[in-house]
DNA sequence: TTGGATGCAAAGGTTTTGCAGTAAT
DNA sequence: ATTACTGCAAAACCTTTGCATCCAA
């Protein structure tokens, strides 16, 4: 499909190039519509998903709103599959160096730990 | 505030623990009533909670369902401020050889990358 | 003129909450 | 006896969808 040019979508555009956050499809629509209507929820959701097509814009998950639970509490590693959608665990080792690595970062008070999400196509569905 | 013990809560964790997946509110909930009804799904979600805070159970993000918006499409890194719920970028490199490390593993077929988040407190809060 | 884009409202899906009754300590 | 836990239904959220209309090509 191929798109065509719509205010809307340069307004989503233009107000994520302006600002430095990370923002929800919500927070999007109020902060463009601050004076008065120009787009509308909907827009903007329908407009996320073209512009995370287009490679504009990334959609990421936030560690508190989730989805599947996991017996296994010690830290490690997934894998995703994108096709059948299934989670793997991963036997890799936590790497603590690398909380270390990053830990002189200018925004960083104290690291907890991380988490690691691999992302591909699974044996199965190759 | 102090746990009782409950018939509802032992199920769950029995579950869990008798399976090696990851699995939804919803797929629990279906799974433990599969011959009689013995829980509710209000029940599943509140144990689930309780469950995560005793650190049995544990939370995850699928990388499909998300909430926030990056206009930073290259890959890199993120860190996530417990207290104040901030997402900050980091300048880390990305770190391919990450990438190649697990590619051996016996369930993956095919790495298309990965995604690192890091947990704390930022300076703010801090 | 064609087909994508829009706004609105309704619908869908997931998670939380209020409440009265139940069970654990 | 006290207080947590339960089921149920309603509410609260977040996101998608149907539809008539609008607008870019």
């Amino acid at each position: 499909m191929t798109y065509k040019n719509s205010k809307q979508r340069e307004l989503i555009l233009e107000y994520m190039q302006g600002i430095n956050a990370h923002v929800s499809a919500e927070e999007i629509y109020e902060n463009i519509n601050k004076e008065e209507k120009k787009i509308s929820l909907a827009t903007v959701y329908r407009n996320l998903g073209i512009l995370e097509d287009l490679q504009k814009v990334k959609k990421i998950a936030l560690p508190q709103e989730r989805y599947v639970y996991d017996k296994t509490c010690n830290p490690h590693y997934h894998f995703y599959c994108e096709k059948c959608k299934t989670l793997y665990d991963l036997d890799e080792p936590y790497k603590l160096e690398l909380d270390k690595t990053i830990s002189d970062n200018e925004v960083i008070g104290k690291i907890d730990g991380h988490d690691i999400i691999f992302k591909g196509v699974c044996r199965n569905c190759k």
